[in-house]
DNA sequence: TTACAAGCTGGAGTGCGCTCCAGCTCAAGC
DNA sequence: GCTTGAGCTGGAGCGCACTCCAGCTTGTAA
């Protein structure tokens, strides 16, 4: 695959990829003969797990760690899993946020409703 | 309270308290004989639901659309509740996002361990 | 009465995460 | 053989959300 068609299936922009490889998140792709980037399939889901632990809050500069870590293969099993299981009590501790704030949401839109319905029908 | 206070009990810092007041996100305080702003207690509130706002991924723009909603008053209520409405759904999706996400830790997770044990006692 | 902490303003600076651009090469089709 | 389109590099620029700074005033207390 070239440049372009990864870029059409992660959504990530050509200059997005150039980007992420320059700062070590993507591994830099083998090149053809005329020094073209010719990425395998996996880049694909790398890039999706890319875009899940960036969804889910964690910074570049750890995503980086992450990804310097995967590039050097089994010896850092550990420290990757390590890198995760910090990365899911983050995870725990904004899904308990956001589940807090969502109650807070129904909360204040049933006050809102309320209030809407005297303003509209004032009764004294 | 004088700024100082409310930095202290909210967590954010003086020049962001002013910068907050500056583009729109907390309304401008009474100020003493002297100049300073004197807050009102309503204000640790209004601050604490900026940042569960900000927490869950709302943008400055919108909270800012907001803030200038609320201190228009009660004719803003529909407005208001058809923003938190819209923010509740934007929560909704990113909470599945994080389960689904917290599941693939965990498979992960299982995984580097097993592959750990292999490492540290290699079976061939 | 003077030292010092707290606050004020306007404006410049910062760090992150891209995004854009100029000027180039290369491959394929007409 | 010339045009077009995809890709290349190095570097500048951008939008967001603060953060810092210089130079000033004011309130407290030793």
């Amino acid at each position: 695959m070239m440049i372009g068609e990864v870029s059409d299936r992660t959504g990530l922009s050509i200059d997005t990829l150039r980007f992420y490889e320059k700062i070590g998140l993507i591994a830099p792709p083998m090149r053809n003969d005329a020094g073209r980037r010719v990425y395998g399939k996996d880049v694909l889901g790398w890039v999706g797990f890319l875009e899940q632990l960036n969804a889910t809050g964690m910074k570049q500069a750890d995503r980086i760690r992450y990804a310097k870590l995967h590039q050097q293969g089994d010896s850092t099993l550990r420290a990757r899993r390590e890198m995760l299981q910090a990365h899911r009590e983050v995870i725990r501790e904004k899904l308990q946020l956001m589940q807090q704030t969502m109650a807070l949401m129904d909360h204040k839109v049933a006050l809102y409703e309320t209030l809407e319905a005297e303003t509209e029908t004032p009764q004294t």
